[in-house]
DNA sequence: TGCAGCGTAATTGTCGACAATATTGCTGAT
DNA sequence: ATCAGCAATATTGTCGACAATTACGCTGCA
């Protein structure tokens, strides 16, 4: 089954995969949150040199995953609270919008996979495997962020928003709760898409996501 | 009078120096748009190692500002209308959100401060020096955007967006028109977040960058 | 005991050189 | 004349070493 790969670029040099690699260890936990990242210690431990783990650093930064003090160093986020509202604030409005636009932009032939989608989605559901509703997740809203054909939009959502999402569900021990009520929201969602009707998508995409939060919070608290 | 360099961190490493140097040349169109940037060619014109512009060209691509594409180079982006649209897009998703949350978060000292950079702007409008409009747009947006008190979001719209929306305005020759209207549409706004209003400052500040759309689009065509 | 000052150690910033890849231009065959 | 293949060139990717800055611990004094 098509997953997460399917969107992001494969990679080439040799930063890219020690990109990707840390990216991953620091989402989903085996480097601990808050803890320094440090060049040296990264080029002997990968076996590449110290230029290629900094500018794999640098994209970590770019990917808000990690901060950097000139002259001291790079340490990953944080999570906290306060955090993880913002995140949400943003990620409400933005995907809210990705969906608004995705009711008009996509084509019929993607609306059709997002059906699709569903239909696999709720099987999977029913055979009661919850190990495929993280990434049947990602990819349900992969599919309208990408449909919505703004690529600086698409940018901000999966090149860094996305994987601090991840690191926080991750981290915070989410393993698929809320699946059957957020299969029927993702059901309502693609309803409004196929409907055209783009101001009902956005607030059903709005609403989701406010759900997803307080859901968040709840373990958290 | 406070600018933007209020916002700015100020560059501690010769890094810095070189990627605030290349994202104004860029920005200004000193670097035409769509041109190639050479690693050698640069090192050599700044007189500073090929490190050290990789790690500029780097930062510079996850403002959006270039495009790289591995073992070929980066190109400055290109400005096309469909780019345009997608970033006012954005940018009245974000900012609207902005103000909303500035109406609540704002403390009153800020609120303060903001109706006096409203009377300053007034000011510089009646005398006609229109050269201070620019600045004092990017004032009053920028004060709104902090008094989000959205880490996240003050990032993607003040690191990122801003540098691109400039890149725009000043490549399409947007020299001061909508002075007295846009004084009106910020004006509206303040009172807005004065009255603590979150709603109407949202739905104004929304109105404000669709106009501010239409009237490059208008130019643009 | 607590702290200021200093010197050493460790880490990041910068550099120039080499390796790997892409581009360009030429040669020659069809 | 056109295009495929190859050689030469130029550009980017990677590396190890040196310089600059910061962090740490030690000494000595109050």
């Amino acid at each position: 089954m098509a997953s997460l790969a399917m969107f992001t670029a494969q990679p080439v040099t040799s930063t890219d995969k020690i990109f990707i690699q840390l990216r991953t260890d620091i989402v989903e936990g085996f480097i601990p949150s808050g803890s320094k990242l440090s060049e040296t210690e990264l080029s002997t431990k990968y076996a590449v040199s110290r230029a290629v783990i900094r500018e794999a650093i640098n994209r970590l930064e770019s990917c808000h995953l990690i901060e950097r003090k000139a002259n001291v160093g790079a340490r990953i986020v944080a999570l906290t609270m306060e955090g993880l509202v913002e995140l949400y604030q943003v990620r409400e409005a933005l995907e809210g919008m990705a969906a608004r636009l995705a009711a008009t932009h996509m084509s019929d032939a993607e609306v059709a996979d997002l059906n699709d989608l569903l239909s696999t989605h709720f099987e999977t559901v029913q055979t009661g495997e919850s190990y495929y509703q993280e990434a049947g997740d990602l990819d349900f809203h992969y599919r309208i962020i990408v449909g919505s054909k703004n690529h600086q939009l698409i940018s901000m959502l999966i090149d860094s928003i996305y994987h601090l999402i991840r690191m926080y569900r991750v981290q915070l021990g989410m393993a698929g709760p809320r699946v059957t009520t957020a299969f029927d929201e993702h059901r309502h969602i693609v309803q409004a898409i196929s409907n055209r009707d783009a101001e009902l998508a956005e607030m059903l995409m709005r609403r989701h996501i406010l759900y997803s939060k307080r859901n968040l919070e709840r373990k958290l608290a």
